[in-house]
RNA sequence: GGACCAUUGGUGUAGCGGCCUAACAUGCUUCCCUGUCACGGAAGAGACCACGAGUUCGAAUCUCGUAUGGUCCGCCA
């Protein structure tokens, strides 16, 4: 069989063409003395005919044939199908490989979940869906490819194999056979080789680069995956920023057909959280926070004593259909993120309703109404903490729930911007004051904050910026530090010894001491940006093989216990459960 | 480490104390059908209702435990 076309690509304009197309039986329908068969392959699916069905070979489907055939017009297109204006009638088929009935129906529509597709992802692969994801996959990596070629950058391999630094996400370690009790750690991002490439004077790299991090598993959380990873010298955050967006604008209007509108918005971080709550904002809709406090501290209610912080946000139209049980599971929401309660009330017939209302006056009342701008039938939904954290987050994904419970998304819609300013710590202990770095701990201080890095850490902003689109963190980036005594203090600040930073680091920052060059970059997830081209909410949609959240294979069963004799010469002693 | 939800023919679901000798759809097998494209029609095979204890006269159904899976919190510098 010698194969002339793709079955995908067949049109009308192919008519009368004498054709030898192969593929899988997707599907047959057999009338008797007519038999149609839908044979697919990569390209896309074509129906075949044959008015002597009994001359042909047994054919079921997922077989692998290959048909010889001349393309004819139909009298009823089937305008579901990119061929649907032809098809072809089979002068000759052969079987090349027979198939087993699958464990699932293979098409779009198969409703077989996860836990029964994984095991056969190969199978899986062959629904189309899942094909053109990574397809569209494979063209974002191809767009980066020659949009930062177009800008003078060079690819360069880093390695997998690297120094254990245990700070931020646990390491994946893998033991060394020449070094007995010694590990490498697989890298959790190219951060350190990049930087050392800048130092090297490549001063533009990228790289397509695998990422592994031994983190429990979400969604759209992989133990491994995939960075668009960028970094270049003597450029500004602003250039770094417009860079990325000629990259952005491009895969959106190739992939979906959408413009952006350059440049991007850029929101501060604690505007973000101040509104939104949240550092990863989906602004396609409102229901944004507003802070009640001076309002609420003249309540006659004792829990807002040691209440900072009290936030609101208001749902339109939705005070009459809100029920007890309603209320319940916003409570619910609100625990998860430390909200030891969130109360409602309703705004109904110009009057604002709820058992709180016992603890407001006439006066706080007409303030909120005012302040909240409340309209008939809006629901006001609010909360307080001591914790500015707390209270953001905890109202940020009671907001995200009620964005999703009443669909205020619309499919296909897209909110791309940056966020910024990010701070450069998190105080984790405030005891013992210390300081957890925000980013990572290379990130460069803004210029403006030096100053109050040795008085007032938790005020310091950093270069630190942040690509949010659709409210998903899809990448995000910073200036680095590129001074060695900025980043022996930063060190200092996070915790670390002078032995800590000798051992782990000295290596690192002793090249700062040999003219290191301002840089900066930015890292894409891959994979979280297919997602979001593809409009799926699952990251297993966008990789081939993907692990499940226990971060195994459902196919290949790894991780699995190796031989003792593997063991032993790698030294290694598995401990025995007691 | 924690919370919640799920587990019923190959697949996806319904059934939620007795009408269950477990239903529906699809897939599979056999037969009929020349214009289907989610083809249609007829017949058939296929399930110890995840596992283990318990409650009850009686359990797919209630309780507890275990396992598996999913979603989330912690975690992901």
């Amino acid at each position: 069989m010698n194969r002339t076309d793709f079955n995908g690509n067949l049109r009308a304009a192919d008519e009368g063409k004498h054709v030898e197309l192969v593929g899988w039986v997707a599907n047959r329908r057999n009338l008797g003395s007519l038999l149609f068969i839908d044979l697919r392959d990569y390209s896309g699916i074509v129906q075949l005919v044959s008015s002597s069905p009994d001359s042909l070979p047994e054919i079921k489907n997922e077989y692998v044939i290959g048909v010889k055939g001349i393309v004819r017009k139909k009298e009823v297109p089937n305008k579901n199908l990119a061929t649907g204006e032809i098809e072809v009638e089979i002068t000759e088929l052969r079987v090349i490989n027979k198939s087993m009935p699958t464990p699932f129906i293979i098409a779009d529509k198969s409703d077989a979940l996860e836990e029964t597709r994984l095991p056969y992802r190969y199978l899986d692969l062959r629904r189309p869906v899942l094909l053109n994801n990574l397809k569209t996959r494979a063209k974002i990596v191809k767009i980066w490819h020659e949009y930062l070629d177009s800008k003078g950058f060079i690819e360069v391999e880093t390695p997998i194999l690297n120094l254990s630094s245990p700070e931020g996400a646990r390491d994946y370690l893998v033991p060394s056979r020449v070094h007995p009790g010694s590990f490498y750690a697989l890298p959790q991002s190219p951060q350190l080789w990049k930087q050392l490439l800048m130092v090297g004077g490549i001063e533009r790299y990228y790289q397509v680069a695998k990422c592994f991090r031994d983190e429990d598993l979400r969604a759209d959380r992989q133990p491994e995956f995939t960075q668009l990873d960028l970094e270049v010298s003597f450029m500004s955050q602003d250039e770094i920023l417009s860079l990325q967006e000629g990259f952005l604008a491009r895969i959106f209007k190739e992939i979906v057909g959408y413009d952006v509108q350059l440049p991007l918005r850029r929101m501060k971080y604690w505007d973000a959280m101040d509104i939104y709550g949240s550092d990863k904002p989906d602004t396609r809709y409102g229901l944004t926070l507003v802070d009640i406090t001076e309002i609420m501290k003249k309540s006659t209610f004792e829990g807002f004593a040691e209440a900072k912080y009290i936030k609101a946000i208001v749902v339109p139209n939705m005070a009459s259909q809100t029920s007890r049980k309603n209320v319940d599971e916003v409570v619910a929401e609100g625990k998860k993120f430390k909200l030891k309660g969130v109360t409602a009330l309703k705004y109904l017939n110009n009057t604002l309703e709820g058992s709180f209302t016992k603890f407001l006056n006439e006066e706080i009342i007409a303030e909120l109404i005012k302040k909240l701008n409340l309209s008939d039938n809006d629901l006001v939904l609010f909360s307080s903490s001591s914790s500015r954290r707390d209270i953001d987050f905890g109202l940020g994904a009671i907001r995200t729930m009620y964005a999703k419970k009443l669909e205020l998304i619309k499919k296909g819609t897209y909110d791309l911007l940056w966020v910024i300013d990010f701070p450069m710590f998190d105080l984790v202990d405030e005891e013992k004051g210390i300081y957890a770095a925000e980013h990572h701990p290379f990130t460069r201080p803004r210029d403006e904050d030096l100053h109050l890095l040795d008085t007032n850490p938790e005020e310091v902003l950093a270069y630190a910026y942040d690509i949010i689109i659709n409210g998903y963190e899809a990448g995000g980036g910073t200036l680095r530090i590129y001074d060695h005594d900025t980043q022996w203090k930063i060190f200092k600040l996070l915790g670390l010894s002078d032995e800590d930073v000798e051992r782990k680091f000295g290596w690192f920052i002793n090249a700062f001491n040999y003219g290191a060059p301002p840089h900066g970059g930015i890292a894409f997830g891959l994979d979280r940006l297919a997602m979001i081209l593809v409009g799926s909410d699952n990251i297993k949609d966008v990789e081939a093989f993907p692990k499940n959240l226990q971060a195994s294979d459902p196919m290949s069963k790894a991780p699995t216990p190796v031989d003792q004799d593997q063991l032993d010469v790698l030294n290694i002693q598995v401990k025995q459960e007691s």
